[in-house]
RNA sequence: GCAUCCGUAGCUCAGCUGGAUAGAGCGUCAGACUCCGACUCUGAAGGCCGUGUGUUCGAAUCACAUCGGAUGCACCA
């Protein structure tokens, strides 16, 4: 099913052509004022110049036009041109049927097949999840999921940090340590590395990199050990797998313990070998050139307001940088998947360097011409001083200690609750808890920075993911007691209520909600449509008693209502990647 | 210094491909429960949309200037 005004758009574009005016006059949006009509038309203004003629009259023409199709219950024309319009309750309670029987639940769908790379997540393994790597993963998954909605392939990739200093660190740390292993003799010939655990791993990390910072024979050591190890020495690499095997479980943990999950779990290693390649192809369109001992490639444009520096390949010392990973991972992803958008849902401050990824990228033709590349940058996350979140010591917070305090935050919230079994205690409070984060932090837009409230967040009053999560507990406390479940059918009834055509247009403006959130790839579309559905419902919620209604059809239309509101208000959870409870 | 983004109600933020009376949440004030979960709902007050100029029939939205803030500006990622 197509978006609301996409549709009426096209019976709006028919009557300006039967009128004899240009039919791209005609595009509905949602209205301005909902006090007078529920959709607006304003191509009448346009068209007064175009036809040299009042817009009043054009909007009259049409809107007689459109009177009695059976579409609207008004057609209306205001002061200057304006074409107020507003749906008949049987069309709109046909649009409810529509949207209750289509398998996407009134999601746009693609209008042809697409393939998209989402590139988000981007942890460094072998040091743990900080509040840093929340935002990349809570609005990648959103988009992800939003992208899935509407009919697309999407891939979300992690994007490992696995090639890098960090590693050589560890390796050097370890090998300084446990001087014996085998995996660290010249002799080395295939034995299995001793066990590592998360724990181990997330003590050598910090201290090998404070050590670094220290001691320079350490420090050199450990870019040793990288270069080795990225040249395949297997005693490295050995070691190297079981570093990433403990650190990969222990992410899978923490992403999951977030409800985010990847399709991908490559990394700057899978990319390595695609390097090559990359040298290659840059060699051959002599794009590659030398400047202070390293090789770059220029990328600056005669119309550059800003000095646009040349992307660094190969460094000074011939090795590679996060520029040489990232190019190699398009080609593997071009050669992999062929897509047709990859997008980028990293740190705004990154902005320069992927404008420079990006430009390199099309001089070498290293995707296709018309493969959307895009970045999509997210702001900070700051506390309450304006600045960017801390512990209260001032360090960085881990994300199992955000996570932890979150959900110790929600089981106190709910802890008077008469509604939730103990047995479901724990699960809920997690739920509510991350709820509460990912909404907190979903309703800005994304690439703003924005003030973690963990108090805000958690409340039941206001625009919150506890608030949504408690409306859709009432709406099940309704269908539990009248034996419904959301597949009720959706009943007409006599007459509506303003209640109830507000909560039917909150349905069907849902469609909106997704289009232009992924238009523009901005969550805060699908939240705020949450809310106005959620607060749709508490209305017409507290003005109709439904379990307890006598008028059989009366009350058959309400429960129907519920049903599909329950549904729909569940599927923008769901593209919020929010876990809904049952009761709380 | 140059560039990018941001400046909207007391606070936190939407809206920005130009349209009617600029919206929401919190907070404040005033109301509403014999009832499905009141952790709710209704209403009110509160704004020269940073400032100025321009484009336009029409500007929070576009352009230019200016003030303020954040961020970035090659061998870290």
């Amino acid at each position: 099913m197509k978006a609301i005004t996409d549709i009426l758009t096209q019976i709006v574009s028919r009557a300006f052509e039967d009128c004899g005016y240009d039919p791209s006059l005609g595009t509905v949006t949602v209205s301005d004022r909902m006090d007078l009509c529920q959709f607006q038309c304003n191509g009448a203004f346009a068209g007064a110049k175009l036809y040299k003629k009042a817009p009043f009259m054009i909007a009259g023409d049409v809107a007689e036009r459109l009177r009695g199709n059976g579409v609207f219950k008004s057609a209306e024309v205001v002061k200057p041109g304006f074409l107020n319009l507003t749906l008949s309750d049987e069309r709109l309670l046909a649009f409810m049927r529509e949207i209750a029987a289509d398998p996407n639940l009134g999601v746009p769908q693609a209008e042809k097949p697409e393939t998209v790379i989402i590139d988000y997540g981007g942890p460094n393994v072998a040091k743990p999840l900080h509040i840093g790597h929340l935002r990349s993963a809570i609005i990648g998954e959103a988009i992800k999921r939003l992208a899935r909605a509407t009919g697309r392939t999407v891939y979300g990739d992690i994007h490992l940090g696995d090639w890098g200093l960090q590693i050589g660190l560890v390796i050097a740390e370890l090998k300084e340590r446990h001087p014996d292993w085998r995996c660290f003799a010249d002799d080395y010939a295939g034995e299995p590395v001793p066990e590592l655990d998360v724990d181990a791993l997330s003590e050598i990390y910090p201290f090998a990199s404070k050590k670094s910072k220290e001691d320079a024979a350490f420090k050199a050591a450990a870019q040793a050990a990288t270069g080795e190890l990225q040249s395949g020495r297997p005693g490295y690499i050995a070691v190297w797998k079981e570093i990433m095997r403990v650190s990969t479980a222990d992410l899978k943990a923490n992403y999951g313990r977030l409800g985010v999950d990847f399709d991908l779990w490559y990394g700057e290693s899978d990319a390595d070998k695609y390097e090559p390649e990359l040298m290659r192809v840059l060699t051959e369109k002599g794009l590659l050139t030398e400047s202070e001992g390293a090789k770059v490639v220029e990328v600056a444009t005669d119309d550059d307001k800003a000095p646009m520096p040349p992307v660094i390949i190969k460094k000074s010392d011939n090795s590679s940088i996060y520029a040489t990973t990232d190019l190699s991972t398009i080609i593997q992803r071009q050669k992999d998947y062929n897509p047709d958008k990859i997008w980028y849902v990293v740190d705004k401050r990154q902005s320069l360097h992927f404008t420079q990824i990006f430009r390199v990228a099309r001089k070498a033709g290293l995707v296709r011409d018309d493969c959307e590349l895009e970045f999509l940058g997210f702001g900070t996350m700051n506390g309450s001083d304006g600045h960017a979140y801390k512990t209260r010591d001032g360090g960085v917070m881990r994300l199992s200690d955000l996570l932890d305090s979150a959900e110790a935050a929600a089981a106190e919230k709910l802890s008077s609750s008469e509604f939730t079994e103990a047995g479901r205690r724990g699960e809920t409070a997690r739920r509510v808890g991350v709820a509460a984060i990912k909404f907190g932090d979903l309703i800005n837009h994304r690439s703003k920075d924005y003030v973690f409230d963990m108090d805000k967040f958690l409340s039941f009053e206001g625009k919150t993911g506890t608030y949504l999560l408690y409306s859709v507990t009432r709406i099940n406390s309704i269908l539990k007691k009248v034996g419904a479940d959301e597949n009720a059918p959706l009943a007409a009834a006599e007459v509506y209520t303003d209640a109830e055509r507000e909560l039917m247009l909150a349905i069907l403006l849902a469609g909106e909600a997704y289009k232009h959130g992924f238009e523009e790839k901005a969550p805060n579309y699908i939240c705020e449509s949450a809310y106005m559905l959620a607060a749709a419902f508490s209305k017409f919620y507290h003005d109709n008693h439904i379990a307890g209604e006598t008028d059989e059809a009366r009350r058959s239309a309400w429960i129907g209502l519920c049903a599909l509101t329950k549904r729909v208000l569940l599927k923008h959870l769901d593209i919020l990647s929010i876990e809904p409870v049952e009761s709380m």
